[in-house]
DNA sequence: ATGAAAGCGCTAACAG
DNA sequence: CTGTTAGCGCTTTCAT
């Protein structure tokens, strides 16, 4: 802990000045003296003072600080992390990352208890990585990226949900399949559920393929929810021959079931999955997924936030970024032995 | 920007009591009529306040907060913040990261800078990521990861580059490569670079293979650079049969060179690549890898700093981590013809 | 049980 | 040019 820090009153006092000069200095104010304005950075140096970021805040209602509220750091939030700091990257400024990491309470609109702990005194605006989205409007700009719910009022950055599961369910079409199977997640859970069952409905839809209700399961997020739904949807009496998963967690889930059954991936099941993270790109049957633009979210919400800062209105207060839809080898083309009658 | 934030005025006005006995309420000091605290809570319920955590800290010289700092977020600086984080989840701390961006000025010391405009105010102490550490002592408990210089004074994390580099070297040679370039980084960078190189030689010297200043060459950092120091290495008299980079960017140049000259890798050429982002798991001839743990590091240096701040001092002020070679497409034993007679 | 007042480190009027 | 003064939002004695 050594000795306490140095604070402007002790740079002062060495200089033999006033506080009030010193800050001066700091800021670059004119009407300082050049000898004195010397002597001052001298004496700063000496004593290797750094003014408090937490004590200027306070005064001026301006920081130079742009926020980011996750909940916690993991592969999901690191990649729209490293999209937010490249754009910000080129601004006059600077990053700060708050990770409530759960000591937010359990209890919803935790980020917004905390971005008003925050706005006005440590940073000017800020991008919300967080599903729960609850917003109260804010006192300062903010960007939800891939929120909850629609998030009203608050601009938004997402991925486009219903395309990229659009674009899944059109591959496994064309490969032949007719009984999909879509595992969802559980209801009222984030957006992007829906979303994502919607473009598969289409896409049925658009191919003339009937909807079928019993190739539709949602799933918890426990390890064996997920096997269990995935296992009930391949023990269907007339099984899908492929299972669009909404999320990649259940995709690889899916897989393991399949295996387990001793069904073989993807001779005799086809599995596609929405990607969250890019880690999903190295399990062991490399698996098909619809790819999120999760850096490039990140990025657009950090630009659009710069821009509010600079007093521009988004032209878009909802954007939703392309999604790409990166084959591997858990698809291909249906047995014939399954296909339905 | 909506109505101003709401402060504990606010609340103490509409509550018809005094500041300090909101503030009172909010910290759940005693000597408060229940009444009373019923009615504050209400209305801070009501207006939606949050005490700021800027002024709070200004205070309490304590903020129950661990800050990163990191030069920038990237791959290698997001690894070890997912580390950071894990860690930092099952404490009391919250976790703040700052990310200077360039902002820092280009000199060597920002580091020490931003720490010192942190601490005490922001943050009880911090985990810096950031490669030039020339700390003068900190006024909160720090810990380096990955440092420059050997760190001196502050507790660091690393990797165990010399057994590494030993690792790939004996790799290499056990496959019966007998001459083995190294691709070094710039002279007087990083500490990790003597260190690679070191356990490279050390791995030959155990061998008995005579050491070859020829072989080993240092590398800037700009693609032009790598390119010609891999071309330089690779159309030597008695050209190497293998290479080992110090870096993993190197290490892919190398391949990039090789395959421009002509060169099968890795029937012609073998390479390995320390590396320093698991994204080089994904490069096109599969690259066999020395893996840092970098999530690892991030999360022991957490667990040190939070020790620390808990008043223990670290066992081991210079902790190094274990590295694990990955061997995949990019090394196999050397054709005969090249071998040296 | 409550509130007035001082002060954390800093900046921004305004006087001198 | 320089110093005095008054806060920013909050916590904490110390009176009342």
């Amino acid at each position: 802990m050594v000795n306490a820090r140095v604070t402007i009153r002790d740079v002062a006092a060495r200089a033999g000045v006033s506080v009030a000069t010193v800050s001066k200095v700091l800021n670059d104010r004119y009407g300082v003296a050049a000898a004195t304005v010397d002597r001052v950075r001298e004496v700063i140096a000496e004593l290797g003072y750094e003014s408090s970021l937490v004590a200027r805040s306070l005064r001026n209602h301006r920081t130079g600080v742009v926020g980011v509220l996750v909940w916690d750091i993991e592969p999901y939030s690191a990649e729209v992390l490293k999209g937010v700091a490249h754009a910000v990257r080129g601004t006059p400024y600077e990053l700060v990352v708050y990770a409530a990491g759960g000591k937010g309470g359990e209890r919803m609109g935790w980020e917004s208890r905390y971005l008003s702990r925050l706005s006005g005194t440590l940073v000017d605006g800020a991008v919300l990585v967080t599903p729960t989205v609850q917003t109260a409007p804010s006192t300062v700009p903010v960007i939800a990226v891939d929120p909850h719910t629609g998030g009203g009022s608050v601009p938004t950055v997402a991925a486009d949900n219903f395309h990229g599961a659009r674009l899944a369910t059109e591959h496994l079409l064309a490969l032949g399949h007719r009984r999909i199977g879509f595992l969802g997640r559980p209801p009222r859970d984030l957006e992007s559920g829906p979303q994502r069952e919607q473009g598969y409905r289409a896409a049925l839809e658009a191919a003339g393929v009937a909807f079928d209700p019993a190739l539709v399961l949602a799933t918890g997020y426990g390890d064996t929810d997920l096997q269990d739904t995935a296992r009930a949807l391949l023990t269907l009496p007339d099984r899908p021959t492929a299972i669009f998963a909404a999320n990649d967690v259940s995709a690889i889930a899916t897989i393991d079931v399949a295996l387990t059954l001793g069904l073989d991936v993807p001779a005799e099941l086809s599995v596609v999955g929405f990607d969250n993270v890019p880690e999903s790109a190295l399990c062991r049957p490399p698996l098909t997924t619809v790819e999120q633009p999760l850096q490039l979210m990140g990025q657009r919400a950090a630009e659009m936030l710069v821009a509010m800062l600079a007093g521009d209105q988004p032209a878009d207060l909802h954007l939703h970024l392309p999604t790409r839809l990166v084959v591997r080898d858990s698809t291909a083309a249906p047995a014939v032995t399954i296909a339905p009658a």
